[in-house]
RNA sequence: GGCCCCAUCGUCUAGGCAGGUCUAGGACACCGGGUUUUCAACCCGGCAACAGGGGUUCGAAUCCCCUUGGGGCUACCA
């Protein structure tokens, strides 16, 4: 029997966890689920520049929504810790100083400066840039001095150049990388912080991680951090699996830089736009605005989010927690995340988590690039809905009421059921939350939609009807859906017409649109007092226009 | 520029490693029809692909090479 597997999803607390990310946790979980192994949550904390405080909770809701838990980690320990890269820093000194010992690493006195002077250099001249090694390493005391004259150091590990470095990937196969190619690179910044090719080697190690699960845009790390691995004495590596990327149906990579482009767009082709409230909306100044609408800047995400929301612009989802608010289902997201690059083979599509973990094996994980369908992951969110267990859901749906702040969020368990019941084959949350609402606002601020007037409303004998129906609703007594089912039905038999020439305009004069929940239901659950005042309203508002 | 990776319908892909059973299968999207109290959903039907060129072979989507195209990396970021 071979070892345990142990996976681990390491990401650095910049900002929310996105699909790429997801997804990477996503495919480590199932792994070490799937072998009944091991897995751990690491956060690389070593950039004191990047990290928001506020990151790592997020990804941490993020990743348990998904449903993704783990055996080690932040909020729930384990032998291994801490695991916060940020505080293991005596445990990476005490790495580099024995490579140091060794020779295996040296220090280095360069300014960013004069490294980005370097490097211009090396692209005019030739290809790629290469540190120049010392032929002899700068001693510990030369290191001392330097520090004392203000110069930064760093430490750089010297990459063994005598042969071939060689990677073995689950996915890609055997890569190979000619002596020179991996050039000798930073594994301790000026500020002391290991870096990530550094701190991340010596915790798979410790951690006893044995399969590294993760982006295409680690392949070029790997010969490094292999390199370092052996160096340090480790043993056999672990195995990579480097995964594809997966490409936005926008064109090109999913970047969060996505959504504010699109409201920069949106927002241009906006003739009045009221800048001084957009600001406000956003929480941020008109100047702050202006440079964004020139494509100098960029407010964060929850300012992007305020002010499109408040425009009602749609942006595209790109972090987990903007699909939740989409009204899309944690089962969704991760049947889809599972099938960005995986297949079980069989052409099994719709999945439950389960069913994921049974069936999957990294290495069937594939080579290519995959394309997020933002289609297909709808046609998806559609079919969990109807699958998921209606408590389940009822679950989903008010947290996801709570998180849009939508006037739903007071309804009670029982009416929420009863939508989620009746609007069966709604594609997500926030579709039976759009449904619905006209039940849970006051009649004073049903908004009606210009077209929905025009196509329904305006029409010859509409208000006829309405007024037709406001006097048999006004003449029933008791609003079951039965009554009201065979009162409309019968009032469409009686005028000759079909029943939607009768739904229709009652449909608009209650909600404003000419979407809703089914007509009966409607009637019903707003009740007779409701429904004949916002009758009459609309009879009010709109009944001349037509006569 | 250099290094590395990838390449089947519009999209996700099955098949490729063990060449023939592939006149290339499924799903999403799209188009047409049906059902219908709205939006959906649902049912039936249809369109649609092995990037190009060389090899190897009796035979290639499958193996090899080149071209083209796409992607990644090229930081004291991860």
């Amino acid at each position: 029997m071979a070892e345990k597997v142990v996976t681990r999803f390491a990401p650095s607390p910049t900002g929310y966890l996105h699909v790429g990310g997801a997804r990477t946790a996503l495919f480590n979980w199932l792994w070490a689920r799937h072998n009944g192994g091991t897995f751990i949550l690491r956060i690389e904390d070593t950039d004191q520049k990047r990290n928001t405080p506020t990151a790592m909770q997020q990804v941490i809701n993020d990743l348990r929504w998904l449903g993704i838990d783990w055996d080690e980690g932040p909020q729930v320990g384990g032998p291994n810790g801490p695991y916060l890269q940020s505080q293991r820093r005596d445990i990476y000194d005490r790495y580099v100083e024995r490579l140091l010992d060794e020779g295996k690493a040296y220090y280095c006195f360069e300014t960013t400066e004069e490294l980005d002077e370097l490097r211009q250099q090396a692209r005019q001249d030739s290809g790629g840039f290469a540190y120049q090694r010392p032929a002899e390493f700068p001693t510990r005391a030369q290191a001392e001095q330097a520090r004392a004259e203000g110069r930064p150091v760093t430490v750089r590990f010297a990459v063994p150049q005598d042969q071939p470095l060689v990677v073995r990937d689950i996915v890609r196969g055997v890569i190979s990388f000619q002596p020179g190619e991996i050039t000798d690179f930073i594994i301790q910044k000026s500020d002391g912080f290991p870096t990530y090719n550094f701190a991340c080697v010596v915790d798979d190690y410790l951690m006893r991680v044995t399969h590294v699960i993760r982006g295409q845009e680690h392949l070029m790390n790997t010969p490094g951090q292999q390199a370092l691995w052996t160096a340090l004495g480790f043993g056999p590596p672990p195995q990579y699996a480097h995964m594809s990327v997966t490409v936005s149906d926008s064109g090109g990579k999913l970047s969060k830089r996505e959504r504010p482009n699109t409201l920069r767009e949106a927002l241009k082709t906006m003739a009045d736009l009221d800048r001084e409230a957009l600001a406000k909306v956003g929480g941020i100044t008109v100047e702050q605005l202006e440079s964004f609408l020139a494509g100098e800047s960029t407010p964060d995400m929850p300012a992007i989010g305020a002010m499109a929301a408040h425009l009602g612009v749609h942006l595209p989802e790109i972090n987990i927690v903007d699909f939740f608010k989409s009204g899309y289902l944690p089962e969704t997201m991760v049947n889809f995340l599972a099938l960005l690059g995986w297949n079980p083979g069989d052409g099994r599509e719709i999945m439950q988590l389960e069913e994921l973990t049974a069936a999957f094996d990294i290495a069937r994980v594939s080579k290519s690039n995959s394309l997020f369908d933002r289609n297909k992951l709808a046609a998806f969110n559609t079919e969990h809905m109807r699958r998921v267990d209606k408590d389940r859901l009822l679950g989903h749906f008010k947290a996801h009421l709570r998180q849009v702040a939508s006037p739903l969020a007071a309804a009670d368990d029982a009416t929420l059921a009863r939508i989620i019941r009746i609007a069966e084959g709604a594609q997500s949350l926030e579709h039976l939350d759009r449904k619905s609402r006209f039940l849970f606002i006051d009649a004073d601020a049903i908004e009606f939609d210009p077209a929905a007037v025009k196509k329904v409303l305006q029409k010859p004998g509409a208000m006829e009807m309405l007024a037709l129906i406001r006097q048999r609703l006004a003449a029933t007594d008791e609003f079951t859906e039965q009554n009201l089912e065979g009162m409309l039905r019968g009032l469409a038999e009686d005028k000759q017409v079909g029943l939607g020439k009768v739904a229709q305009p009652l449909r608009v004069a209650l909600c404003g649109t000419t979407v809703s929940l089914p007509i009966f239901d409607s009637v019903q659950m707003l009740g007779k007092q409701n429904t004949l005042a916002r009758i009459d309203a609309t009879v009010e508002r709109f009944g001349e226009h037509t006569s």
